[in-house]
DNA sequence: TCAAAGGTAGGAAATTTTTCGTACGAAAAA
DNA sequence: TTTTTCGTACGAAAAATTTCCTACCTTTGA
């Protein structure tokens, strides 16, 4: 499923953090990212658990969400999507713009270069 | 500015095509995306130009609209915006990912690799 | 024991995004 | 000239997303 703008930082969190209560996601969101009432991120999280983006342990009071799907599963999903919507599919001319004007760092550029000579063998 | 998902749309045909008519960005669309209502495009297309994501040239009866900022900028942003939001700002993350499954073709890596090289004179 | 704090549930409101009906003018065709 | 076609403008409806109020239950601690 197509999580929203909203549904994804709440991912991310979980991503980060793990399974986690409402209250701390909701704790994480307004130190990170901005304002939002704890009912809102509840409301979003349940939501979310209705559509099966997340799971939830409703064995103790507070309840503690999962995301329904790996991470690497799902983030690999939007990145396919995003470079079929933006670049018809062409992973080099991603790769191309991102290096391009972007500052990189050494050490980040030769990771790369050892991961892609990996891919050949 | 922030495009939305229609937005995107738009802004693909024109990136494609050039500068068009809101005929040609309908048809367009409804050939290669789904249906959708000449009236719905054009609406769309004068919000657009309404937020400055768009210009439109009205000396003719057809106005023509393009892109305000270059196709490269604004692919660019969005893909740093993408790789922040989804990778930390990490775009080795990102790049390991697009071809830790996906099958990408040897002519492409090749490429990849001799634009790198290129990046560290 | 009982007030306070903290949890979920649910509905409704607010906002944003998307869609389209309709009016009306210009151009083209009959 | 008259009709038909094709264009824009505008407003409003519909749909999707986001926010939050309120009710009510459980746990905690005074």
């Amino acid at each position: 499923m197509e999580p929203t703008k909203s549904e994804l930082e709440i991912l991310q969190v979980l991503w980060q953090h793990g399974p986690s209560t409402v209250r701390f996601v909701n704790d994480t969101l307004n130190e990170e990212k901005r304002a939002v009432q704890y009912s809102s991120t509840l409301k979003l999280m349940q939501i979310m658990a209705e559509k099966g983006i997340l799971v939830r342990d409703e064995s103790q009071m507070k309840h503690v969400y999962s995301p329904a799907e790996a991470e690497d599963k799902t983030k690999k999903v939007l990145l396919d999507r995003f470079v079929d919507a933006m670049y018809q599919g062409s992973a080099s001319s991603l790769v191309m713009q991102l290096f391009g004007s972007k500052s990189t760092s050494k050490e980040e550029l030769d990771e790369i270069k050892e991961f892609l000579k990996k891919l050949d063998q």
